[in-house]
DNA sequence: CTCGCGACGTTATACGTACAACTAAAGGCG
DNA sequence: CGCCTTTAGTTGTACGTATAACGTCGCGAG
């Protein structure tokens, strides 16, 4: 019978509920919660309005702040997925810095590839203030031209990506701690298992490894392969399986590439890392969790987010963004060992 | 001397622009582009609308729409941390069926844990019609009242969260399941590893473990450990080299966990799984990259995500959403065989 | 006394959109 | 011809905020 104590959609306090409450003009209050008072509303008021704005429980609507300001503070982030741990670190970098700016971070793309004619630009039903983009998000990228918004790009080519700032990962010199220690180690038949060999990541990491060999008389092959442990697996063991001499050392793209080089090894009787020595990329959960623990190029995902949200920051507020570079390191665990011919 | 061609910034076009250029007034171009000019605008002048408005490359303002509509479109998505693949996953499909119904997805939190009093509610900046959260997400949800937006917990007590709906995994069976297997294959001799044991979801698994061996003369320990591989190796070394009879199985709350005592298990020189069964949960890409394989219970992460979107869009569209618990089932790979003394 | 000025607010307006309410012309019909 | 209906739009307004521009006191100086 009661009729309910709410009623369903209690509206939200605007801040001229705020005023009213407060006994002062709408305009007041806007002062007031914007920090923006100093010298133009007594202490006394200021205090009032904002007993009043936590009694009503005020908050401000965004859109009409946003539709105001002209600006959203929200940036936008590029990834091919976060399911991938790498970018989900990254995405974790990005965010941390975004809140501390005041910004929020939405992503693209949605992963709804049947989705028609999807606007990058109103990823969450948001407008955007500017975008952080991987180069590893190859489809979404066409959709994005930087003369839309403001633009940085995560580990591109930096002659590719006219206008806008980038933020790089040394992933060359990370390949070339790994090749340069599995040469140490004796090893001198190579091969380069990867993913993604049409991306720019894959020639920085080719054009290092062929330049840290060169002079060692050690030869180098690639393979490639999906993204994924198993396909990983059947194409190290189509390569390591294959006729001619077996190369003693695979060189992933990834940990995950490397986890099913190692499977393959397995498979094919020989032991990691006596018989066959793996490095992987990344330092993936992944790395630690199989056995042998992977060695890898360990990369710094988190600070790259940060370092790259912050650069997109500085560039939304005009200030000159300095260009940066974030160092890898080779993590050496159980997966890589002396070449069988050194060893003797 | 000459001024750049364009200027630094380019005012975006409004559909007032459109208007203009069209030669018709702002009202009819809200019209045509929110499609509800059946019957309002003859399709000439309809066409000569798009056009101006492809010629200008015009995008509404998002801001200024949700503010006329009161809605935004956009979802908050609470979890613990994307770079757990299975709430990556659970974000993936949460955002496909968002797509597919025009809305966005937010995240909260953003890990800042220094930022002083984030409002979870302003996440990205943007306001939000609902909110979809996991249980797991213990902190974040203390900020969340359900009184304020539509609400729908994921893999949550239905007892504990009055009001909002809930989508539920069926973990529970999912236990059931991975009990009966070890049991089936002989041991007697159980441990638990969990890594909330303050959650809703260890105790519905603690007492499906728990019925499922009831009868079978089998005994259940229960050990602890934070969600990491090595955190798992350290706890496991711990609780299977310490004095007493030693369990034969071990049942895990985590893929993760399981990789780590796998690796417990290695450095005391016991076989998996000859000499040790271990089952995990999520089926995550772990499972399947380390040796021997992992038994795991499977859990339909993305669907999760998906049903869990749908039934938020379904609460606000005023629909009553139809209860859904999505069904786990286990996979039985190397990790699990009969027990030593059961194979005598 | 009155002028000016700092302190403290207020009034008015614009951001860009969606839609209710209105208008204007053209056709239909007896 | 007068009146209603349909078609094809237009005018006007509101969403909630931030801020520019404008009062209005009280008080000390000239």
């Amino acid at each position: 019978m009661a009729g309910p104590q709410r009623d369903t959609a209690a509206p939200r306090p605007t801040s001229r509920d705020v005023a009213r409450a407060a006994g002062v003009s709408q305009a007041t209050v806007s002062l007031v919660l914007g920090d923006k008072w100093q010298g133009r509303v007594a202490e006394r008021t200021a205090e009032r309005v904002r007993a009043a704005a936590r009694e009503l429980g005020y908050r401000p609507n965004l859109a009409a702040r946003n539709l105001r300001l002209g600006r959203t503070r929200t940036a936008l982030l590029v990834v091919p997925a976060l399911t991938n741990e790498f970018f989900a670190r990254v995405h974790t970098g990005a965010a941390r810095v975004a809140a501390r700016h005041g910004f929020g971070v939405v992503l693209y793309p949605t992963p709804d590839l049947t989705a028609p004619a999807r606007d990058p630009f109103d990823s969450a039903r948001a407008s955007l203030d500017g975008v952080l983009a991987s180069s590893m998000a190859s489809e979404a990228l066409g959709a994005i031209r930087g003369d839309e918004l403001p633009l940085v790009m995560l580990d591109s080519d930096p002659a590719g990506s006219l206008g806008a700032s980038t933020v790089n990962l040394d992933i060359a010199d990370g390949m070339r701690q790994a090749t340069e220690h599995l040469l140490a180690l004796g090893h001198r038949d190579l091969l380069h298992l990867a993913a993604d060999v049409d991306s720019w990541t894959f020639h920085v990491r080719r054009d290092a490894l062929v330049a840290a060999v060169r002079g060692s008389g050690a030869t180098v092959r690639t393979a490639k392969a999906l993204l994924t442990v198993d396909d990983a697996r059947v194409a190290a063991e189509a390569a390591l399986g294959g006729p001619g001499p077996r190369p003693t050392a695979v060189v992933c793209d990834d940990d995950i590439l490397a986890a099913g080089v190692c499977k393959a090894a397995r498979r094919l009787g020989l032991h990691v890392p006596d018989d066959l020595s793996v490095t992987g990329f990344d330092d993936l959960t992944l790395a630690t969790a199989v056995e042998p623990e992977l060695t890898t190029v360990a990369l710094p995902a988190e600070r790259f987010g940060e370092q790259g949200m912050a650069t997109l920051i500085a560039v939304l507020d005009g200030r000159a963004p300095e260009p940066a570079a974030l160092p890898a390191h080779l993590v050496v665990r159980g997966s890589t060992a002396q070449s069988p011919a050194s060893r003797r």
